[in-house]
DNA sequence: TAGGCCATCTGGTCCT
DNA sequence: AGGACCAGATGGCCTA
């Protein structure tokens, strides 16, 4: 992909445009000074007008008086961008692969679509949250058995609480989004859902379960 | 065709 | 000095 900017090394090397393109001294100075301005991208040389000459003549004779010494240094420079480009390339490559991990331990969708990038880094935020959630209020409701004066009416006994793997835990593997959820900012820590054991109940269980699942 | 997502390049900054 | 990390820019691809 990009083959674009791929392109324009092959064009460089074979001297469609001039080599001085790759950096100049007055490109030096203007970098060092006006830092990453939204602008800056068009001086680069990853810029389509790149092989637009658009050098005056004043340029262009400057260019032309340029030393031995002086392309030796564009030729270290051009090397050490590339060089930079390829390790920004495999630093990019892990991090997908990284998020590919992530991908593969979260449940998998119906559909079977690939989450994006920012779906799985959401999806995995309130993914966390809800199994730390669950383990909580299991360990809660182990607490409260030891305790007969604590049981609620209808509340069921430590051999009720839901283990991961039971059925109880289903809603986390069977997961499906809407196509346009809001995203939860809460902080795990306080959660939106309800801390009292209804929410073992189906109704509850459903917007446990959409929480859970909202990637947004 | 507009908008979203993605890969890549790039220069700046920080760290070792 | 060189590498890692970051954010901005750009262009390609896909979909509604």
């Amino acid at each position: 992909m990009c083959t674009s900017v791929e392109n324009l090394y092959s064009d460089l090397d074979s001297s469609s445009c001039d080599l001085s393109y790759v950096h100049t001294d007055d490109e030096d100075s203007r970098s060092s000074s006006h830092g990453a301005s939204p602008s800056s991208s068009l001086d680069q040389p990853s810029s389509p007008a790149i092989c637009q000459d658009s050098a005056t003549p004043e340029q262009k004779k400057k260019r032309r008086g340029r030393g031995k010494s002086e392309v030796a240094v564009h030729v270290v420079k051009k090397n050490r961008r590339m060089k930079a480009n390829d390790r920004e390339r495999n630093r990019m490559h892990n991090l997908n692969d990284a998020l590919d991990k992530l991908r593969n331990v979260l449940p998998a969708f119906p559909d079977d679509t690939k989450l994006t990038k920012i779906e799985t880094l959401r999806f995995a935020h309130n993914y966390i949250w809800a199994l730390s959630e669950t383990i909580r209020i299991a360990d809660q409701c182990q607490e409260k058995s030891r305790d007969p004066s604590l049981m609620l009416p209808g509340m069921g006994r430590v051999a009720d609480a839901p283990s991961p793997g039971s059925d109880a835990f289903s809603w986390l593997s069977s997961a499906s989004t809407s196509s346009s959820p809001s995203y939860c900012t809460s902080n795990p820590s306080s959660p939106a859902v309800s801390e009292d054991y209804g929410f073992l109940q189906a109704d509850s269980l459903y917007s446990y379960h959409n929480f859970a699942t909202n990637i947004y």
